[in-house]
DNA sequence: ACGGTGTTAGTAAGTATTCACTCACACCTC
DNA sequence: GAGGTGTGAGTGAATACTTACTAACACCGT
């Protein structure tokens, strides 16, 4: 692994671990097994090094390639719920540091609307499957899928939040995603 | 107001607009137009200061009074998760402030655990309304409150990341409670 | 009424430490 | 020997926190 990796895995991990608060270049190289000196030799500087984990340590956000139409719309949104809760849970301690600095915000937004990305993209995603969904005819034309969408993605947020709050301990919880599909499903559902 | 109010004001008002790492004594004690050294005759050190922030500046969540069997239960939802957009709203930037220091979460975890507060009030609060409207006969009994609660309280969160995300712009969503209570309705209501 | 005594509210001017960041220099490979 | 990789030893600035001090005010015995 390159010492560039080194160092961005050194640093997303005190980041999680202890918080960006902590996350000096003091801390950083000692994480990463190197001197200080050697950050600077990769990045400009530490808002650099801060924005380069944003963007290539985040846990990628990858919804299963397009089911829509395959299997069931019950199963097929177990499966997207399951992958929210692991992507929320692995990305909200960092995603929330960024709000700790408004500057870290601004640039952080900025680099974001140039590719497309940002938060929104997981319930956007989750609402084109639903459309997909729709057009196939297994769901119902009256649905709000952007509605349905939110309340999805916003409780797989809000359960890494809990997480995040109370630490590692109470991460599992076996059937969330089931639970959480099936209270939406009759307004889904064709009948 | 007391000198006290005014320093926590200004440390609230600090950590919401320019974020907990701008928020240095120096900042807060211009922003409360004294000088540092008094806030050191009001708080142990500045941790102590932002915990009395978190404990006393936080919005509180107040439900309105259990309003289970009055109205309707889509009314009774609407105005809930009205209450709930609020509250996120105005809490988020602090509330996600907590992830940027793992000693000041972990210090504000306890000092949550010993009032019984913490962040699964909201959910637990919606839940027990759902729970009184079962009772009375209004919510079907095989309904899961509980998966009920988490996906409105989750929307709410999820709507005041976005917002704290992109900025005061595209804050307020008319409509938004309304849109999010409609889909689970069939889930709960007795046919 | 008046001086003495203590308390409260506040500050200017520090100190020690930590921070992000730099630089001169060493080591290695080609 | 040139250029990439790495470091020890710093630097000035910023930070959290302290100290020594003042002005205002309340209380009280005489």
């Amino acid at each position: 692994m390159s010492t560039r990796e080194r160092i961005l895995d050194a640093a997303a991990r005190v980041m999680r671990e202890r918080g960006v608060a902590h996350a000096t270049t003091k801390e950083i190289a000692r994480a990463a097994g190197c001197s200080e000196a050697l950050l600077y030799r990769h990045f400009d500087d530490k808002q650099g090094l801060f924005m380069a984990v944003l963007q290539e340590r985040m846990p990628a956000f990858a919804l299963p390639d397009d089911a829509a139409g395959t299997g069931t719309v019950e199963g097929n949104l177990v499966r997207l719920v399951g992958g929210l809760l692991d992507f929320y849970a692995d990305s909200f301690p960092i995603s929330a540091s960024i709000f700790s600095s408004s500057t870290l915000l601004a640039r952080h937004r900025e680099a974001i609307a140039a590719h497309g990305a940002g938060p929104q993209v997981p319930h956007l995603r989750l609402q084109a499957y639903l459309e997909a969904e729709r057009k196939a005819g297994r769901v119902r034309p009256d649905a709000d899928v952007e509605a349905v969408a939110r309340l999805l993605v916003g409780a797989a947020l809000h359960h890494a939040f809990l997480v995040a709050f109370w630490g590692e301990g109470n991460a599992a919880e076996p059937g969330l995603g089931e639970r959480l599909v099936a209270p939406v499903l009759p307004a889904l559902l064709t009948g």
